[in-house]
DNA sequence: CATTTATGTATCATAAATAGAACATTAGTA
DNA sequence: TACTAATGTTCTATTTATGATACATAAATG
């Protein structure tokens, strides 16, 4: 678990969750075991099994690169589509405010 | 850095940076600091300042908490969709085999 | 039903992330 | 342009995740 101060939202939660779900479903699909995963993902079979399990406290990279392995795609995106939403996005970050003016005042703890 | 014993795809690499550059543009477009995203979402200035980075080692449930705030929404579904998904998923995965026998055979590293 | 293999857990040593503070730099605003 | 606040960055102490191993349980296949 991350050191947060205050506890996860349950969105974020569940969030984690599902993506969790999706991963051990394909894994399953696809007759993969746990432990082949893990060799495939570079981790241990312990690891897998907490990214399954929906364990906030995981390396996202370690969950994305599971989630790649076993074909869960994330933001439904191949690689190219990838790659060009990402220098488009760059381009556009160039353009904002590299600081923002506090506003202090809309909070949005509804989600 | 997660401990994967062996790199980070590209892939992978990809989806985290763009994860946080969505974090970042959210962030910026309603005018919320980094420290006030950090407050809000219980971690440090720098564990903000890493997610809009791209850092593949962040903990997955801190970068999902800061993107809940700033408004990004993963899997682009709301609370209810999100708990129905889950719960239907969990339907699913009942009826799935448990364990799998390996077949050793198939092996996709091109994404 | 027996056998074999995958999975679920637990423990522990180690590596790594995180918070917190301090500081320099950059950028917005009057 | 001067002022002020946000951001980028680095450091260390501490917390936490991770890998490795071992073991018990459960489940698939013959």
């Amino acid at each position: 678990m991350a050191k947060l101060t205050h506890p996860y939202s349950r969105y974020s939660l569940d969030a984690v969750v599902l993506l969790g779900q999706l991963i051990r479903r394909a894994r399953i699909e696809r007759k993969i075991t746990a432990g082949e995963l893990a060799d495939r993902t570079g981790a241990s079979r312990g690891l897998i099994h907490r990214i399954e399990k929906g364990d906030p406290g995981c390396a996202i990279g370690a969950v994305f690169e599971a989630a790649a392995i076993v074909g869960v795609r994330l933001f439904d995106a191949d690689k190219a589509t990838l790659e060009n939403t990402i220098s488009t996005n760059k381009a556009t970050l160039a353009l904002l405010p590299k600081a923002v003016r506090a506003s202090k005042i809309e909070a949005r703890d509804d989600f």
